[in-house]
Parts: C-alpha cells; structure tokens; sequence
RNA sequence: CGCGGGGUGGAGCAGUCCGGUCAGCUCGUGUGGCUCAUAACCACAAGGUCGCAGGUUCAAAUCCUGCCCCCGCAACCA
C-alpha cells in the first residue's frame, strides 16, 4: 500500500476552565483513527492545541491579578497533561497565543481581505457568552442574562465581518456531492437545514476597549480580532501556513473531530474563511455526540461531571479508552455511568479478554512448557472490521474484535485442550493436535492483539509480548484485575 | 405545523432504505456443563401487543396516513 500523508485534527479548547471528559473524547476519537492510519503504514500529522484569547480570559486574569499570558501560560498545562493521559499520540500542538499562529493568522487576515469589510453592529452583548444577542432575545430574558446574571449592555460599534454569504453556494455543493463530508448523515442534514436561507455574515473583530486580549487586525490599530477567525485558523497555522511549505503536504485535513455543538462553525465559518483564502475544504467532519451520566446533560452546577483523569488512575488507560471507544457509540450521545463503566471492565475487559489472555497463556505453559507450537495461520475475515474503521464507526469495529474473542472462547470449549492433554501417552496423534490448538488460539490472540493496537495500545503490546517470540513466559498478574470501586463484590464475604 | 433524532423482552442496542429467510445481539436473571482460566468460560431456558390507531398486502418492526411520548438543535453551560 502506498503510504500518505494524512492529516486529523481535534477542536482546541478554551482554556478558561478545566479539562472534561468531551475534551477526552475528542482526543480519543482522533487518537484511534491516527494509530488505525499509522498502524496501515500512513504518515499521520495528528493536531491538538488550546484557544488562549478573549475576554472571559482576560477577565479572569485580572481577577487574579496577572497577565493574560500568565494565566493561560499556567492553564493550558493541564489541557496538554490530559492529552497525555489519554493516550494521544498527537504530533502537533498549537497554542494560539504562539507568535507563528499569531503571525500566520495576521496574514491570512490580509488573504481575506477581499471578503471582509467594515460595517457597524448594533445590538446586546453579554460579556460572559462574548456573543451578541437580537432585541427579542434581550426582552424575553427581561434584559438580564440568566445564565451569568448580568444586564445585558447596550453597545453600537463598527466591526470588521467576513462575507460568508459569498460562500453558501460552494459550501452547499461541496456538502452535497462529498467533496467536504459531513459524518455522520443526520449531522448534514441538520447543518443544511440550518443554511437553507444561506450562510449569514459574521463579525470578525471588535474595537480593542471592547476586547483587549487578541489578534491585533492588521493596519487598524483599533481592532482586535474576534475568536472565531483567530481559533479556526490554528488548523492550518499548526502545519506551517503559510511558510513552511510542509502544510501544502497535509492541507486539507482527512479528519476533523468536533462535538456536535460546534458543527456550525467548522462547516459554515470555517469552509467560508478557507474558500476565501483560496485553500482546499476539508475532507471530513466527524462529529461526535455528547456524554450523560446518569442520563443527564453534564453539568457544573449539578456536580456530576465525570473526571477523565479519575477514570484512567483507578482502572487504567486502556479501560478508560474501551469504554470510551466501545460504549460510547462513535456519533452519537451516549450515557456513563459508573455501574455501565465498571460491569464493562470487569465483564469484557477482565473475563472476555484479560481471562482469555490467562487460559490460553497457562495451556501454553502447563501442557507445553511455554513453547507455541506452528499452526496453519487462519486469517479470520476482518471486512467488518476495516469497513467500519474506515466509516469511522470505530465502536462498531471494536464490537467486531470482540466477536473475536468471544469465537476463541468458543472455541477452546469445543475442542477442550485439557481432554487432549489427557490423551498424551495414550493416543500418538494427541501431542500433535494440541499443539495446533493452541498454536492456533496463540495466532487468534495475536490477530486480536493486532486490531486492538487503535484502541488499547497497552494491551496490544502486552499481548504482543506474550506470543509474539514463540515462547510463552509465565503470566506476570493479569489483565484487567477485577475492581469493585462502584459496584458490589458478588464474591464478598458475607 | 421551526429543524433533527428516537420509541423493539428488566437495561443498552441491531434490524426499517430493498416487506417474507426476523423477532436478533450484548448485559442482567435462571438451569445445566466444564475445570485450561481472573469464582472464570461454554450451553440451554424464561422474558417482547417491535409507542398507539387505522390503511395497503397473501404477508408489516419494515410501506402509507394520523396521533402520543422522549431527546437534541434553534438558544457557543460541551
């Protein structure tokens, strides 16, 4: 196969606040399509990062009295540790208070110019959405936004707006005939709905009292770009644009991975900005659900968010990544709860897999001094597998490996190498046959080891290391321990 | 009539485009088997008016009409 040069992104968080499980998922999501394409021989570039500018940053700086750089420079840390955490196998990483982004988005600035230009905007602000709303809006919530219980202001400034209406025909086609896909179908419907009167023009700046901390817009002193524009940017900006001819290798992106609130932006705004610019639309948008515990929205104020970091410390990375990854269908929402998060664990993870690990690893062991025997390799049919990995469907494909698990089990249940074992001595050809037994689950177990290396890297490579050099070493503990943190031990003394 | 998604055994879902081979899968429950294994694994069983009401058809979870209910978006708490 030849190898490409592939390129997936994931949306940059604003860094005023803490890390949540949706900024998990993202990366996850990401992270598992990367490995799936490096593991196929690809050459991936993988992009994460964090969005640094705006008010409510600046504001919370001054609260606590230091610098806008300061605070972020202190934030955008515990972004890159969760990152890490899961996993990511990202090769690039991108603050957009870098000087390059802020360089590259100050040129693109200009590239746009043609479609830009200035107006006045009159209308309601609230400071804590950093967003405009309509005179109706502003009179059914009695002139007081409820969310941050504060009067919405009354402000008349000229702005900078970005011609999207220049777009909407492109933009339309391009979704349509799959030039820029939108996954999953229900996504593009929605977000074509939403255009069907054509895409409005948007604000692109605001007037520096109003908003410190930014993108000075080039040649107006007076003007600070406006979140939008400076974020989207850091897709291209991250690869190089616009001077290091390296990006030209990985624009347009294969992937980009967004959550389903932010669609209107990456397929409107964005695709807009990009046409303006001259540049090639992005191949894919994946867009992914959101996550409930306990069947409801997460939320701060109700106390039941989830901590992805708690996750991963109390039963491991690859347990956090199966859940993640299986239970949470790719493009939809999805509900945790810790009673799901750990029956899984301990069902699939510790029976299914980790308990096939051991049975077949002590056989090896107990009948054959460790030595693996040669089997005739049958390749179990992996379409299934790869046409939902390609349809990024990925936990469809991760169901698929499990029915590979559950078949091995089947399997050594059928043909009981422990009653072969028996007939060594006796019967001449038994030595043989269980020979090509287990020879045979060893091969399986290496195939599944193979699939799993997208979704859970440790464990592949703990497989791996079980068979892969012919002699099996004895088990060092096992794979996935059983935990009872949220659930009853049903083997508890009583 | 704003837009979209959904309602299938106790739970979570597949099947709906192309009607029959469909009532299926996983978990849970019960019974049995097995002993290589993490009290695991394997088999079998119980359990469903496929949201409701009409219609089309030899035949409907599947197609048509109407209705009810839940969720999401619109409305950047993700």
């Amino acid at each position: 196969m030849e190898a490409k040069k592939l390129y997936i992104t994931t949306a940059i968080p604003y860094v005023n606040g803490t890390p949540h499980i949706g900024n998990a998922l993202d990366y996850l999501l990401a992270d598992i399509w990367a490995r799936y394409q490096t593991q196929n021989g690809h050459q991936v570039r993988y992009q994460v990062g964090t969005d640094e500018h705006g008010n409510k940053i600046a504001a919370k700086a001054a609260e606590l009295g230091i610098a806008p750089q300061a605070y972020t420079d202190q934030q955008y840390v515990h972004f890159k540790n969760l990152m890490e955490k899961v996993g990511a196998s990202s090769t690039d990483f991108i603050r957009t208070t870098d000087a390059h982004h802020v360089a590259s988005v100050q040129y693109l600035w200009q590239v746009l110019q043609p479609h830009i230009y200035k107006d006045i905007y009159e209308g309601w602000y609230c400071i804590g959405h950093e967003a405009f709303f309509t005179d109706k809006e502003v009179q059914e919530m009695a002139g007081v936004c409820p969310d941050h219980q504060k009067p919405f202001e009354h402000v008349k400034e000229e702005n900078y707006f970005l011609r999207c209406s220049d777009f909407t025909e492109q933009i339309r086609t391009a979704i349509n005939d799959g030039t820029m896909e939108i996954y999953p179908d229900f996504r593009k419907k929605e977000f074509l709905e939403l255009i069907k009167d054509g895409l409005a023009d948007v604000s692109i700046s605001r007037p520096r009292k109003s908003l410190s901390w930014g993108i000075p817009v080039p040649n107006d002193p007076d003007q600070i770009m406006y979140v939008w524009l400076d974020a989207l940017s850091n897709y291209i900006t991250v690869l190089g644009y616009p001077d290091n001819p390296d990006w030209q290798n990985y624009w347009p992106a294969d992937v980009m991975v967004i959550g389903k609130d932010i669609l209107r932006f990456h397929a409107g705004i964005w695709p807009a900005m990009l046409l303006g610019a001259g540049l090639a639309l992005p191949k894919k948008l994946l867009v992914h659900g959101f996550i409930n515990v306990d069947g409801a929205k997460i939320s701060k104020s109700v106390g039941n968010t989830i901590d992805p970091v708690e996750v991963i410390d109390n039963y491991g990375l690859d347990a956090f990544r199966y859940y993640f990854s299986r239970h949470v269908p790719t493009l939809e929402d999805a509900d945790f709860t810790w009673e799901k998060f750990e029956n899984a664990y301990n069902n699939e993870l510790g029976n299914d897999l980790g308990n096939l690990l051991s049975r077949v690893s002590s056989m090896i062991t107990k009948y054959q001094a460790g030595v693996i025997g040669e089997s005739a390799q049958t390749e179990h049919d992996m379409s299934q597998y790869h046409d939902s990995m390609n349809s990024l469907q990925f936990n469809r494909a991760i169901d698929e490996v499990w029915n590979m698990v559950r078949s091995l089990n089947q399997y050594i249940d059928n043909v009981k190498p422990w009653e072969v074992a028996k007939g060594i001595g006796k019967d001449p050809e038994a030595e043989a046959h269980l020979s090509e037994i287990l020879a045979h689950c060893a091969g399986a177990l290496l195939q599944i080891g193979d699939l799993l290396v997208p979704f859970l890297p440790t464990t592949a490579t703990a497989i791996h290391a079980q068979f892969d050099s012919g002699v099996v070493k004895p088990l060092d503990g096992v794979l996935f321990p059983k935990k009872y943190i949220h659930t009853p031990d049903p083997h508890a003394a009583k």
